[in-house]
DNA sequence: CTGATAAGATTACATTTGTAAACGACATAA
DNA sequence: TTATGTCGTTTACAAATGTAATCTTATCAG
């Protein structure tokens, strides 16, 4: 499965098609014109290229199309993470996650849960190995 | 200070100036001759389009000129930050570390490394609740 | 059934980006 | 002085991307 390369605007169609599929093309364009300033042809433009580019397919019903992801999202992400990582940070992760806890602020709340997140994945860690 | 939009490629070319400036081109283009497939001329299309945005500036020396940053690394890495932030987390930083964390496969030291980072954090704000 | 409307397909245009080649000028070496 | 090489500037071309308009066709409503 070949990954596209996924535009920044083409991301906020992938995203509302991840979520909310089987979608019709009326209501992609209603949420995203809402959500941005796009008209609904450069809507349109947007699927058609995903389609040409095999991230998202389609089935006819009736006068309309409901699209549907040909792409997992979780592959998406991970290609743009790995992808960012290395082209912001040369691959530094630790950098990358001092640098956001840095500049976004996060609450001690938030810190709190983070630091449960790293808990969970030690415990993980001496659990398995790797049984991947 | 107007931040410039820094294409994939060009973020190559300035990571290497913000960590070498002053940098003469014929350095620029043999490091990132090596570390890349770019040819010298690809390589001095990007140094002249960074100029024309207003990311670098040069200084004649003797036939050649040596480069320097004029926008900061920092302001370049919070703002490309944001933007992959939302465009492919909607914000949601806890997803953001969640999913790095599981994707990048982080040893059990590099995780301890990160809880002292959030430890440090939490201190931070006991000690102070902002004084910036 | 007919006409209108809307949905999808096609076309348009400008800018940006990736990857370079070609050109002009200057410095250096013979 | 001349020729060559190198450095920066300008030009080139294709694809990708952002933002749409226009065209065609099928469906739906009256």
């Amino acid at each position: 499965m070949r990954i596209p390369n996924i535009s920044d605007a083409e991301w906020e169609i992938m995203k509302l098609i991840w979520k909310s599929h089987p979608i019709a093309s009326e209501e992609i364009i209603n949420t995203l014109a809402d959500k941005t300033s796009w008209s609904s042809r450069t809507i349109k433009t947007f699927i058609n290229r995903l389609l040409k580019k095999g991230a998202i397919g389609f089935e006819k019903s009736g006068r309309s199309y409901v699209y549907y992801p040909l792409v997992s999202e979780k592959e998406c992400v991970r290609a743009e993470n790995s992808s960012f990582l290395e082209r912001v940070y040369d691959g530094a992760l630790g950098m990358l996650f001092s640098n956001f806890l840095e500049e976004e602020n996060l609450s001690e709340k938030e810190i709190e849960k983070l630091q449960e997140l790293l808990e969970k994945k030690k415990k993980q860690f001496s659990l398995r190995p790797k049984e991947k």
